[in-house]
RNA sequence: GCCCGGGUGGCGGAAUUGGUAGACGCAGCAGACUCAAAAUCUGCCGUUCGCAAGAAUGUAUCGGUUCGAUUCCGAUCCCGGGCACCA
């Protein structure tokens, strides 16, 4: 009988589907555990073998924790809107609904290969009217909220009228408009649409202004990624900024609660400081600088110019100010002999992605001809425009401080701007100094004070002047919530007199209304706009962006088909939070804050008991490609092996990766792998064809893609799984590599010889394993097994999690062990890793039901105890002995055996030792 | 440019809290079994020197802390991810 892993795994794939082994209830007695991956978006390509990485990670997880006892829910579904299905029906006319579900039956055929123990009759689309009928629901939850600041928690926009018709808007001030103030008589006169206007600017969901990447040619909105160098990717069109009509989510109002819950949750270091850095939340001060009116720039009178510093400590040494070429105040103070210039330039920056913005090494900028003055010693400083500086973070001005800000600096150095130094000797004249322990000079009243010091002075003085304000600034912006796209959630909103009214709870869901042309729509609104019926009805056109269906989603998992509630509150009360997320770096700062917004919000409003959706997350690594090149003579059908390339004039071509072993060329696969490539002719080294190598992104196009169905096929689902856990740490990018798998492939086979033994041949029927009581040694490899696998498993270590089955499976034959009492609990340990042939090697020892309702084996830990260790001895670093301690000795006898050793004694040679150390129970080092 | 990771043999990686670097696997070499092949098993396997025992050296580069550094600190180089409308 040997180790037949497709009969085996088609048997139990069928097994589980048919018993529903994985359908979970939501109520039990058991603890309850939630483990989720973050759902993939379904796109044509199918699924390649890094997208499994995380899912075979959580699945070893969630079988584990079922056989620890837990109750463990583990979904899976589809982020099923976005723009690749879109862009698909324009290129090929198929609606994305159509595109969308052969996509995801194909996904769900691979993704059923693997064996994953997904509940799947809680799978959830969020492209389902039924899903996201909630997702509009819980839209218009925000739309109906605003941000209490006083009790710091969202409250109802009917709570914030009643306040407005009191006392107007004095307890709240309005987050959209800082400078709005009005009394409740002011409120009581306001016309509807202005109360409806001053109310937008309080909502949780707003409707608002934004700027964006306009492509006149195609028509439509794009990326910043899908812009590069300044022209449309597709197509190669000019890209202008456009100011739209857009909805946001006014996260700012969560920032600090961002930040506080981070403390909470467990995410790496890394993820909360990327999180952290994004919020960004920095205090300072708003200080206002008058323009000078030089009579030049018409109006200059009494304007102001607000900047926001967080070293308001520099103020002396401020020698330019910049202000951001999207400035309000650009127009009015640009001097009329700069006026050309100015124009000019803003032209140039409008044309510039904010990527390219950001990414530029080299320095622009253009002086508007305007002075400000610097309001504690009156002089006088140029204002000057630049894209450094952007608009949408603090202020959208800075005063620059050349000798305390490297940017700075090197702009004053590239303009020729004299530099004012205020920090002495810690400043070189050469670079900037971002220093907070100098003290200062040429700073009048601040002269001698350290500056960590003077910034608070500083502060203190502005405000009594009345020229400025304490500030806590963040750079994280509102979170743009449309799209001017199809493919999205449309928004229960309709248009009333300009008034934005949320449609009534009972027409939800508003259904995405199908189309013929999925071309955009008039003036930059989307392909909604196209729809007779929809304008008629004045429906808002724009659709939401990909991460609302995201924000909530493991909600909806728990109670997928509540038709009455997006989740019932006593069933989000027993699954709580995720405790395990898994998912790719990619999403920290995008998905993972919406959502830990979404989850604030709806816990503010009460529909839920819990703040932070995700208690524990683990970022697997990206499983990147590793392409194989082949080199044509130009003009030729003669190709040339990579070490003779530079001989010869080449074009290098991408290779599928599946007809290359190694980095040695299939000559025979490649002449059949594409027509032209037919009669191709070789140019050998050493007899064969050595491709070229590349890691880049996995992509179809670049011919690097493995596909898991066929690793599945060759050596079954099994040995896929502990291959990609064997590949290395979950978190860790690598480049995929199929080579080793035949190493893990040989271990299933072995452990399958243990079970069924060596003479295992064709016909023969059942297992050899016997009732025999273990030896000490055999105990000794199963515990140590024990120990260490629930200690990889629990840690996450699955890649040495595989060796150590590799080490026990080695180690138990060439015990010859075949005994029951050692197997068995071996085979419990393996059910998580290799659920098919765990399962299967169950059932053929005779016992009844699945394997993950077997007890967990404990890790006694006796027969590994009880030996002794030897410990190396080293004195002053240098010489060894190794000395045998028991594991449980203390400080004191462990120095005892080291004195008392003959060798130890004679390396002392009558001194005495300094001291002992004695680290950690494995080295011993005495000191001389 | 800014933020966050990473860099260990021919290759993937291990070293869990600063304590014998290279576990486990792949590839390679030698051998056993076989008419042969496959499968399986055994031994060797960082580099340099050495018949060997062994010695020196070695975790991207340079410097530091320490009795001791792959691990901690500083600088540099290279690679990956994110930077707000890709998901």
């Amino acid at each position: 009988m040997e180790y037949d892993f497709r009969r085996i795994e088609k048997y139990w794939q069928q097994q589980w589907k048919d018993s529903g082994a994985y359908k979970v209830s939501n109520d039990a007695a058991k603890p309850k555990y939630y483990v989720l991956d973050m759902f993939p978006y379904p796109s044509g390509a199918g699924l390649h073998v890094g997208h499994p990485l995380g899912y075979i990670a959580s699945d070893i997880y969630a079988r584990y924790k079922r056989l620890k006892g837990y109750n463990v829910l583990h979904p899976m579904g589809y982020d099923a809107f976005g723009l690749p299905a879109e862009q698909y029906a324009i290129d090929h006319g198929i609606h994305p609904a159509v595109s969308t579900a052969q996509n995801i039956a194909n996904f769900r055929q691979q993704l059923d290969n693997i064996g994953f123990c997904y509940d799947w009759s809680r799978e959830i689309r969020t492209s389902d009217p039924s899903y996201y009928k909630w997702t509009q629901w819980i839209f218009l939850q925000l739309f109906d909220s605003f941000y209490n600041r006083q009790t710091a928690k969202a409250e109802r926009i009917g709570g914030l009228t009643e306040q407005f018709e009191q006392e107007g808007n004095a307890s709240h001030p309005c987050p959209g408009d800082a400078t709005l103030r009005f009394s409740a008589d002011e409120w009581e006169n306001y016309e509807e649409a202005r109360k409806q206007e001053v109310l937008m600017q309080y909502r949780l969901a707003y409707c608002g202004y934004g700027e964006v990447n306009w492509c006149e040619a195609l028509g439509t909105v794009l990326a910043n990624d899908e812009v590069v160098n300044g022209v449309s990717e597709r197509g190669g069109y000019p890209v202008v900024k456009k100011k739209l009509r857009q909805w946001y989510l006014r996260i700012t109002e969560y920032a600090d609660r961002l930040l506080e819950g981070l403390e909470r949750i467990e995410f790496s270091d890394a993820m909360k400081e990327m999180q952290t850095n994004w919020i960004g939340k920095s205090s300072g001060a708003e200080i206002d600088f008058a323009i000078v009116d030089d009579g030049e720039g018409a109006g200059d009178e009494g304007k102001k110019l607000r900047v926001y510093t967080t070293r308001p400590d520099t103020i002396f040494g401020v020698d330019f100010m910049v202000i951001a070429p999207e400035h309000e105040l650009v127009e009015a103070i640009t001097a009329e002999g700069q006026r050309t210039a100015v124009e000019e330039y803003i032209a140039y920056v409008k044309s510039r992605s904010e990527r390219e913005r950001m990414t530029e090494k080299k320095i622009s900028g253009v002086f508007t001809g305007a002075y400000a003055l610097n309001p504690f010693n009156g002089n006088k400083i140029p204002v000057w425009i630049s894209e450094y500086v952007l608009a949408g973070y603090g202020t959208g001005a800075i005063m620059a401080v050349p000798c305390g800000d490297e940017r700075d600096h090197k702009f004053a150095r590239h303009f020729g701007i004299p530099v004012t130094n205020i920090i002495g000797a810690y400043y070189n004249g050469g670079e900037a100094n971002p220093t907070k322990d100098a003290v200062l000079e040429n700073s009048g009243f601040l002269d001698g004070l350290l500056m960590r010091d003077a910034i608070d002075e500083a502060i203190n003085r502005v405000e009594e002047k009345g020229i400025g304000v304490r500030k806590v600034n963040y750079k994280m912006r509102d979170a743009a919530f449309s799209r001017q796209r199809y493919w999205g959630e449309p928004f229960p909103i309709q248009w009333i007199d300009g008034v934005a009214k949320p449609l009534p709870e009972s027409e939800l869901p508003l259904q995405l209304p199908h189309v013929d042309s999925y071309k955009p729509g008039p003036d930059g609104e989307g392909p909604l706009a196209n729809i007779p019926e929809w304008t008629a009805r004045r429906l808002e056109t724009n659709t939401m962006p990909g991460y609302a269906g995201s924000s909530w989603y493991f909600l909806r998992y728990m109670d997928p088909h509540n038709d009455t509630a997006f989740c019932d509150r006593d069933v989000s009360d027993y699954w709580n939070q995720v405790d395990l997320y898994i998912g790719g770096t990619e999403h920290a700062v995008g998905h993972l804050l919406y959502s830990r917004m979404w989850t604030k919000s709806l816990y503010d409003l009460g529909y839920i008991g819990f703040d932070e959706p995700y208690k524990k997350l683990v970022n697997q690594g990206m499983i990147q490609g590793s392409s194989r090149f082949v080199y044509r003579v130009r003009g030729t059908n003669q190709f040339v092996s990579a070490g003779l390339k530079d001989k010869f004039d080449t074009d290098e071509i991408h290779v599928d990766v599946n007809i290359v072993d190694g980095v040695e060329l299939n000559t025979d696969a490649f002449r059949k792998w594409r027509d032209e490539y037919r009669e191709a002719e070789f140019v050998f080294e050493e007899g064969k064809y050595i491709c070229g190598t590349l890691t880049e992104k996995m992509s179809k196009r670049l011919y690097n893609t493995v596909n898991p169905d066929d690793l599945v096929a060759k050596y079954g689902a099994d040995t896929f799984r502990m291959y990609e856990m064997f590949l290395g740490p979950v978190e860790v990018s690598k480049p995929w590599d199929t080579k080793g798998i035949e190493g893990v492939h040989r271990f299933l086979k072995k452990l399958w010889r243990l079970f069924a033994g060596e003479e295992s041949l064709p016909g023969r029927q059942g297992l050899v394993v016997t009732a025999e009581l273990p030896t000490p040694a055999e105990l000794k490899v199963l515990h140590k097994a024990i120990k260490k696998i629930e200690d990889d498993t629990e840690r996450f270590s699955f890649n040495t999690g595989v060796s150590s089955f590799m080490i026990a499976v080695n180690e138990l034959t060439d015990l010859k062990c075949r005994k029951r009492a050692i197997l068995e609990p071996l085979l419990v340990l393996l059910a998580p890793y290799a659920p098919h042939v765990a399962e299967e090697l169950w059932r053929q020892l005779g016992n009844a039901g699945s394997i993950l309702d077997a007890a967990y084996p404990v890790f006694d830990g006796q027969h590994v105890k009880e030996s002794a260790k030897a410990y190396p001895v080293a004195i002053n670093g240098k010489t060894r002995a190794e000395l045998t301690i028991a594991l449980d000795a203390t400080q004191q006898q462990v120095e005892e055996i080291v004195l008392a050793d003959a060798a130890v004694q004679k390396w002392l040679d009558g001194k005495t030792p300094k001291k002992i150390i004695y680290v950690k129970n494995k080295m011993i080092n005495v000191v001389v």
